[in-house]
DNA sequence: CGAGGGTTTGAAGTGCATCAAATAGTGTGG
DNA sequence: CCACACTATTTGATGCACTTCAAACCCTCG
């Protein structure tokens, strides 16, 4: 029962069904799970049959693929609220990267079944998720963008502005949500390189790094920073919070 | 007639039609009309009002966006049975970028609010929706890859390589699409560097460039030398074709 | 306390960008 | 059809940003 409850918590909390029915939701708690992982399991790889999806009650994920030659590549970092696997609904049901929890997180599986059986029968859910995914693609087009445009230090002061609540200008901290050398890898840099912008960073906008505690005297300062470099304006949130 | 012929073809032609019912068809060539463009005319602009989508049905259209201090992210480049615009549905009606003919095109424009009928009443082609962006969104994914593994050369070399048959391996002519520039900026590289990356490629897979036509002997040997560093295998064409 | 990962620093290398200039190519009006 | 103007492409020289390799340091957790 108390299991129950915190999965239907956790499901109305999450982005892709916070604006469901409340019926829709206990239907999909009842048929989901939730796990516990520790830091450094693998919750499936690449090319393994899809047959649930994920979200993420808390926590964190890498999704990654490998290259042939060893090199690994960030397909995304996810955390409360968000979900991963899903798209594999619309790939033949096989998984098109890996997943690992980076640190302890407790997570939601979901059977696809379950999720195509909506895409059928919900035609309002259809177009939650049509909506869905074309915030992901947008996000995508803005991750491409920095990619070739932002430096490593602008990338990061661009990582850390998605971090906070960015409609009071004012003073603020942060915390960064897991180790530094995954937000290197999620932002496509090595850990020396990360080290080295970071104290750039610091340097150039006055924030403050205490271990991984980032103290921010001045968010304009700061965007002024990593924005210049971006086609997005700032108050540029990720996924619409509301 | 003739004209109205011609729509209904292109319309069938296209990815995200092609699977569509004549009648759907017949109501989209009926309410869509095509204008020829120009080479360097700019059909809308980055946040613009987004009345109507538009459909390429032959030449090559820039999208793209502009940072504060004046560099331009290239979005995406489309061409024949190719969208764009579309996603403004999802985003208030608001293009995310500007688009631009870098070559005499023709392109058919379609309302919006043909768009958004369908999606409320027509099951069917919603799904068809979901699978598009689906197929999108990993594309970027890769892209995203891409820009952090490969090198300029190898950049060039997946690009020629998405413009061929993959299926038979054996000799193969291509022709670039468009100026180089314009591939340059597709791949996030300058000018400079594309003609000395090619440079490389040529060297080291043997390909034969003369103008924009490419010459490959051994489809393998230049998979061999660009898909080392992704994560994708091979025969990996960027849209089903079928 | 000690082992092992995470993080920083240093030195050196590589790849792409930049700036500048030469060359090739294209379309236009005469 | 040619010559000019303009744009695209190539080449050279140089600089900067990120990476690589190596080593030190630090942290934390058993």
């Amino acid at each position: 029962m108390k299991t129950d409850h915190q999965l239907q918590v956790a499901i109305k909390d999450s982005i892709l069904f916070r604006d469901s029915s409340d019926a829709f939701i206990s239907k999909i708690a009842a048929k989901g799970s939730m796990t516990h992982y520790k830091k450094g399991k693998i919750l499936f790889v690449h090319e393994d049959q899809a047959k649930r999806f994920f979200l993420v009650k808390n926590g964190w994920v890498k999704l990654f693929r490998e290259t042939l030659d060893g090199e690994q590549a960030v397909v995304d970092m996810v955390t409360s609220g968000q979900t991963f696997g899903e798209a594999a609904l619309f790939q033949d049901n096989i998984y098109t990267y890996s997943a690992e929890a980076i640190e302890a997180s407790d997570i939601i599986s979901i059977p696809l079944s379950l999720l195509q059986f909506e895409i059928d029968n919900n035609p309002k859910f259809v177009k939650t998720l049509l909506f869905y995914n074309a915030s992901i693609r947008q996000l995508k087009d803005k991750e491409i963008e920095h990619r070739s445009l932002q430096n490593a230090s602008q990338r990061i002061g661009c990582f850390m502005l998605r971090l906070v609540d960015q409609e009071k200008l004012g003073k603020t901290n942060i915390h960064l949500p897991y180790d530094k050398m995954f937000v290197a890898a999620k932002l496509g840099m090595k850990p020396e390189t990360f080290s080295r912008a970071l104290k750039r960073l610091k340097k150039d906008t006055k924030i403050r790094v205490k271990g991984a505690t980032i103290e921010i005297d001045n968010l304009q300062q700061l965007s002024d920073y990593a924005c210049r470099a971006c086609s997005f304006e700032f108050p540029c949130a990720d996924l619409k919070k509301d």
